[in-house]
RNA sequence: GGGGGGGUGCCCGAGUGGCCAAAGGGAGCAGACUGUAAAUCUGUCGGCGCAGCCUACGGAGGUUCAAAUCCUCCCCCCCCCA
């Protein structure tokens, strides 16, 4: 970091605040800016307004999400105060950030329900009692056209081009749209609006964050200083974790499946979800690293114990004990869960009296038709009452069903009343 | 406004009259193995009670015994020039 402010003039307690900050964030710019702020809010006795944006294109949040909310909640422990902003207004523009095409624009509808269980979901990381909470609508939907106008002649075309992923697209003859030119504007706008300090946001969030400061110029404040945390690879170990790539982990993903989930990530992400997501010390994680290298923590073991971490801080301590039981049952030993769904036998599984089974696997939501069912009949994956069923014609009476346990591929078990 | 290139299954992408429910890859699913729903290997991957049939290659018509492939019109995207 840049000196501007020797040392020795920074109590230490400021310092290793900032220290803390920094740990698992990626870009801290402009340099020493944070530092400075951090000295300027206690000499002034104002904490710092740090601004996260969040549009809310999906249901549910995932622990991808958190990643940036821990850090949030972590200026929010040092006394600062946590702007949580619900892109109710830009998600119906679309974020370009990191996506090759355009998104999909949201509605109305799907907006509203999305923003009220991201702020419940939210809650699970941040202390909302103490967060301010706003909607960007609030302030862009007013707008009127000569105000587009002027914050659209702050940037130039040039600069916006500048950003990889535009650049990349424009030369593979992609479309662009001049929507998505105004999304970055749009997003300083809301540092504008909230007088931010700080401002949060994932590394693919660089560009944007960095728009807001000469947006903020423009507008007579002082621009907001940046830091950003890494994206979180999802669980296929290749891509980020997205609702849209079906590799992610939702906070509200029952105890058991949170389990499983964690447990399918490739080894080699291990540690970074340790250290991201756990909320544990720098000192823990190394130790952690350190024994997996050494072959002192066997890789299953370490896993099991992440997944459990985190089954707790989104449960409980029991809850995370289950799960843990309940996956070791499952797949290690490969015995049936201890709790198993029971459902009716569905009447239009009976056709002239007989039970016909693909078309039982299809009416209990088993498989998706029946002809996925026969599939997974022929592929040895369909047990009834532990035996493995393979002849894809095969056909019950439905008294014979009764508290019978259908279970399809490792985890998928009912139980026919 | 003019000229050119494109739209294929969940995604990427081959295919330019029959051998095409459509190569190849990825994702997904199943099986084996294992240290786990890791990795690896194998199989599978539109629907239908399925050795057969139905629906599908941007949309609508047409030519043909036969069309993803040829023709007409329409919609959408990209590039170059203005």
């Amino acid at each position: 970091m840049e000196q501007i402010v020797t040392p020795e003039d920074i109590p230490a307690d400021i310092r290793e605040e900032y220290e803390e900050l920094l740990l698992g964030s990626v870009d801290v710019l402009p340099e020493g800016e944070l530092l400075h702020q951090l000295v300027r809010a206690r000499t002034e006795d104002r904490p710092l307004r740090v601004k996260l944006g969040v549009d809310p294109t999906a249901p549910d949040i995932h622990l991808g999400h958190t990643v940036v909310l821990r850090k949030l909640a972590q200026f929010q422990k040092f006394g600062h105060t946590a702007v949580l902003i619900i892109g109710d207004y830009t998600s119906k523009v679309g974020d370009p950030s990191g996506r090759s095409k355009s998104r999909p624009r949201l509605s109305d509808d799907q907006i509203t329900a999305n923003a009220s269980t991201y702020v419940e979901q939210a809650a699970k990381v941040l202390d909302m009692d103490r967060a301010e909470l706003t909607y960007n609508g609030n302030w862009l939907a007013p707008l009127r056209m000569d105000e587009v106008l002027t914050l659209s002649a702050t940037v130039t075309v040039a600069r916006m081009l500048e950003r990889d992923d535009f650049s990349r697209r424009y030369l593979a003859n992609e479309p662009i749209s001049m929507l998505e030119f105004m999304y970055p504007l749009l997003q300083g706008y809301d540092s504008v609006a909230v007088r931010a300090d700080v401002e949060l946001g994932g590394t693919d969030q660089k560009f944007n964050l960095l728009m807001g400061r000469p947006i903020m110029e423009a507008y007579g404040l002082v621009p907001q200083s940046i830091l950003t945390v890494p994206l979180l690879v999802g669980t296929d170990g290749e891509q980020k974790m997205s609702k849209s790539y079906g590799n992610y982990i939702g906070v509200c993903d029952p105890p058991e499946e949170m389990f499983g989930k964690v447990m399918s990530i490739p080894d080699v992400l291990m540690v970074d979800y340790w250290s991201l997501l756990t909320g544990a010390a720098k000192r823990e994680v190394d130790e952690v690293e350190h024994r997996l290298q050494e072959g002192a923590y066997h890789p299953a073991e370490a896993k099991r114990d992440l997944a459990e971490k985190l089954v707790t801080l989104y449960y409980s301590a029991e809850a995370a004990r289950d799960a843990r039981a309940h996956f070791d049952r499952v797949f290690k030993e490969k015995d049936k869960p201890a709790e198993i769904p029971e459902t009716a036998l569905p009447a239009e599984a009976v056709v002239e009296g007989r039970v016909w089974l693909p078309r039982l696997l299809t009416s209990t939501g088993l498989a998706s038709s029946n002809g996925e069912a026969r599939r997974l009949i022929e592929q040895g994956g369909v047990r009834v009452d532990d035996v493995t069923v393979q002849d894809a014609k095969a056909e019950m009476a439905p008294e014979a069903l009764r508290g019978v346990v259908v279970q399809v591929g490792k985890r998928k078990f009912l139980r026919i009343r």
